[in-house]
DNA sequence: AAATATATTGAACAGCCATTCAAAATTATA
DNA sequence: TATAATTTTGAATGGCTGTTCAATATATTT
């Protein structure tokens, strides 16, 4: 139990601080905004976080903790399995409800930070390569893959998968989103069956 | 001449915020620095720019044709031919020479607008929409790949490109950083031959 | 040369920024 | 219960933000 106020206060701050920058985007967002949205002086934001660095690497944290939450179900269900089919995992990283539970705007925000902030780049660097990895021992309980190397394949899928996402922010319309993203979707079922 | 010192000012006010924004990012270069960078008041920058929003949309619009600028040499040169390889264009693509002309941060700061700006979302999809007909009119000029479908081979193109670039920018290990680049090129090179 | 339009200056503005600090309230420890 | 540690408050800071405005300088048109 011991300083679990500490704790909490620190989570809701950064929850604070995440709401409001989906909202009005991360630029917009200060500390004394942040404080007022919880009804908390700023300088109890800065008791806990004593610069705004730290409080934004802080948000990075529960950002890359939050994609990586996404793909959670899926990884647990599975690991269970002996031998999963990898297309129920392609499925689901391009099926709508993905991005209904992650803001894209903070994310690349965040992402933007990576060219002048070596450790932030870094915290990237390390959740790209953990799902790549994850990704890799998934196809390596496939046996029709079995002759493959799993390690380039996962790589070639997430980079199908970024660049899709990538591109698919920028559209407005509804019905192209969704033809693209069948488009995409055949372009790694095609990595795998190649 | 008619009001060319007008036009020149805006130039040179665009350049300057460019420069500023690759040195210290984006959110981080106000228009008192921007003056301050090219010795005039900020003043005379709100008379050429009445808003910061202003300013930062015509930002927007250098770096975009700057983006397409990098493009040009070789959309030149291959319009030129008749019958032109498609590899050596993704070889330009990825070289190392790209990425020396422009500044990944400043662009994918930009690009984190796209989220909360429609205007800006749509430039950007303009710009990217613009490159894939580019390589679409590239590919029809190979006789290879005449019975393809070379709308949906430029989009698979560019996703593998803009997905690879997006990780990349993540890497700090030039060998890694190279190695990495093969295997994107050769997932592109296995699109065309498909 | 006078009148008009454009370009430039410099001072001033309120408002917000991250941050500091000392004091108070609350909670845990002895 | 006294002491110490943690949590919270509120007021204050200087510096920077985008923006306004009236005055001046320079160039263009009449």
């Amino acid at each position: 139990m011991k300083s679990s106020i500490s704790t909490t206060r620190k989570k809701e701050i950064i929850e604070g601080f995440y709401t409001l920058a989906r909202e009005h985007g991360l630029e917009n967002t200060s500390i004394a905004k942040i404080g007022k949205h919880l009804e908390i002086p700023p300088s109890l934001i800065m008791h806990y976080f004593p610069t705004k660095d730290i409080l934004i690497s802080h948000l990075i944290d529960y950002i890359l903790d939050q994609y990586l939450k996404i793909y959670e179900p899926a990884i647990q269900e599975l690991k269970e399995k002996k031998h999963a089919d990898p297309k129920t995992f392609i499925d689901k990283l391009f099926s709508r409800d993905w991005n209904l539970l992650f803001d894209d705007g903070v994310f690349y925000s965040c992402f933007a930070l990576i060219f002048r902030n070596k450790l932030i780049r870094k915290e990237y660097r390390k959740l790209h390569d953990r799902l790549r990895e994850f990704l890799k021992d998934l196809l390596d309980k496939d046996e029709n893959l079995k002759d493959r190397d799993t390690k380039v394949l996962a790589e070639q899928i997430f980079v199908v998968v970024e660049g899709a996402y990538y591109y698919l922010s920028m559209l407005d319309d509804e019905e192209t989103y969704e033809q693209k993203v069948l488009l995409y979707k055949e372009q790694v079922y095609d990595l795998l069956r190649k």
